[in-house]
DNA sequence: TTGCGTGTTGGACA
DNA sequence: CTGTCCAACACGCA
């Protein structure tokens, strides 16, 4: 995500929108037929990211603002690259002279334009926790510590802290030997805190390694498996733990498929 | 052929 | 407050 929307800023922040084309049918106070020219001729002022939500601010104070669910990219391509039939929105960006592209093949993932004063009070907005890159280690383990749930789905709940998914769930459960379902409050102050390192020496080592985690994550420019970070637990069930050796294990905690060392994982 | 699993979220319901 | 089930959708894979 973040390393998706520093790619944008770096090539978007300064562009004007010459064309764009709304192809979805999700915004509903929007006609498709308006979208360009409610779009077109602004310039490309800010890419913001809170979690999961990535907002492209306009210079007349518009918002696009888009959340990728499970499938959802944004991708600067060619002119000339073809249209197919998971584009959500384009937008033709000058002088860069490509287009931004909202691909999505599960439709899952959410586009909206909203005034810029209007954001705080989305409702999807307005609930998310403090982003995980900013979090300050006793607001992470406060807040933790003060539910009574079990700890893999309440880090995947973007109102605890807002960033976190399902591979980086696992990769920093692991790393901080905690069992995904370990009761919050039973866990120590001090395995929390060790928690909050593990989040963010997973998630830097992945910034570094330039962002994608996954086979088929992509950098803005359609480029693809460029970046590829070696998980530690997630999706090696039957694999040898990297500390141990043991098998790794594979439940489903919170509806979600969870991966984990029982020998070095503990509740 | 069929069913399962996949990066997410929100609503209904107990 | 907590947990569970389901839905949105397309596709790879055994």
């Amino acid at each position: 995500m973040e390393t998706v929307v520093a790619g944008l800023r770096r090539a978007m922040v300064g562009q004007r929108i010459v064309w764009a084309r709304l192809l979805t049918k999700q915004l509903k106070k929007v006609n498709p037929k308006n979208f360009s020219k409610l779009v077109a001729g602004k310039t490309v002022c800010a890419i913001g990211r809170k979690g999961k939500q990535i907002t492209v601010e306009l210079s007349d104070g518009w918002i696009l603002w888009v959340h990728l669910m499970m499938t959802g990219k944004l991708w600067l391509l060619g002119l000339d690259t073809p249209e197919t039939k998971f584009d959500g929105a384009v937008l033709e960006l000058l002088p860069l002279g490509k287009k931004l592209v909202f691909y999505d093949q599960r439709r899952f993932g959410r586009i909206k334009l909203l005034k810029k004063e209007k954001l705080a009070s989305l409702p999807e907005y307005a609930r998310l926790g403090p982003d995980v890159l900013e979090v300050s280690a006793p607001e992470f383990v406060g807040r933790i510590k003060k539910r009574n749930r079990v700890i893999k789905p309440l880090l995947l709940d973007q109102t605890t802290v807002a960033g976190l998914g399902n591979i980086y769930a696992d990769e920093s459960l692991f790393e901080a030997g905690i069992h995904p379902a370990a009761t919050s409050s039973r866990l120590s102050r001090k395995r929390l805190r060790r928690l909050y390192s593990a989040v963010q020496g997973v998630l830097g080592r992945a910034l570094r390694a330039g962002g994608s985690s996954i086979r088929d994550y992509s950098a803005v420019d359609g480029q693809r498996g460029f970046f590829q970070i070696e998980h530690k637990v997630y999706q090696r069930t039957g694999l040898p733990c990297p500390a141990c050796g043991g098998k790794i294990r594979r439940s489903v905690v919170g509806q979600r498929s969870s991966h984990f060392c029982p020998r070095c994982q503990k509740k």
